[in-house]
DNA sequence: AGGGTATCGTAACAGTGTTACAGCGGTAGC
DNA sequence: GCTACCGCTGTAACACTGTTACGATACCCT
């Protein structure tokens, strides 16, 4: 679907703002009217950009090995959640902020959405089960190394980010200064 | 200025996208012109509600009183951040991630919005000066937490906590997990 | 070969931000 | 008191957006 690509490239590139089904149509060599036939309408064609980008940040996570050393893979998952969103940002506030208008994730998109983060929550519970970390529910661990991740993005696309501080470094360094904080002491 | 208040309550409850000037003109009772005299367009005229919305937030942030405790005043003012937050969601996004589409803030108006942030900055310096932090920059935990507070925020405000989660207590308890890692055993 | 369905293009409608133009008001200078 | 000016306002238009009704086309299946 050349719709597709073209949309998410344009997205990619030139914003949310840019992506307007007539720039889209005239792009691509058709007309606005098979946005509708093929999708539905704008809202309907974000929603495919939205499980696409969700897939492609699973891959990203998918693709850090399990060890036997869960806190050391929960930086590796936060190393990569970063990685997958500065390789196209345009696209990560379309995840997880509503930059385009129209549309927001309806309840089932939403749920198969946060099935990208299911090695996310893989660790926590081997950590929990491995006593490194408290017994609490491991759906709150597992917000406190989303939100962190997601907050420390999200400055940082938005520019948030001072310029004395390397922005590799310090998201790493955060990373484990808020995983140790969870650790039951030995 | 009864446009500015209009357009704050109308963005403010039906949200970014309802936020049009001829519909913020007709609820006045004047036409789009005005906007454009006064403010000199739409861009403008959010850029006064972004500078508003800081204000209202570093006052919530400036009202949690200094104490002793530098680890027990950073998890007043995270709290404080959330309430500021929750008191009106949709103006948030205008703060923080580009809810509307033509406005960016520039640099001057950028900077003293992170004005806000002071007490944030001063509780973190204290910390480090009396020893309970470790002698790293402190813009890098100034990062730390705000980026744990804005991404939980952030998840909370697109629905994002899991239901099974008391959004309370699981905030606090996240605040404090990662003030736990920072700080230096003693 | 014929019928049905999915897709597409043209044109229009409603809505948006923006701007040129004209009119009104008040205020400063003489 | 008169006049000229300047800020503010409303009307109307322009360019753009998403959306849809209507025909026409093309393709696939029977």
């Amino acid at each position: 679907m050349r719709l597709l690509d073209r949309a998410g490239v344009l997205l990619s590139t030139k914003g949310a703002g840019a992506l307007s089904l007539r720039r889209l149509a005239a792009d691509v060599g058709t007309s606005t009217t098979a946005v509708y036939s093929l999708f539905g309408g704008k809202p309907a064609l974000v929603r495919e950009l939205f499980v696409e980008a969700f897939h492609r940040f699973g891959s990203h996570l998918r693709a850090v090995p399990r060890t036997d050393d869960p806190g050391e893979d929960l930086i590796q998952l936060g190393l990569a959640y970063r990685r997958s969103a500065l390789a196209d940002p345009h696209l990560y506030p379309v995840m997880f902020t509503n930059t385009v208008p129209g549309f927001e994730p309806d309840e089932q998109v939403g749920q198969e959405a946060l099935a990208a983060l299911t090695p996310l929550i893989e660790a926590v519970r081997a950590g929990i089960a491995a006593g490194v970390f408290p017994d609490v529910p491991a759906t709150m661990v597992v917000m406190s190394c989303w939100g962190l991740a997601h907050g420390m993005v999200s400055l940082e696309l938005n520019g948030y980010v001072p310029e004395e501080l390397d922005p590799d470094a310090a998201y790493e360094r955060v990373l484990r200064a808020n995983l140790a904080g969870w650790r039951v002491p030995a």
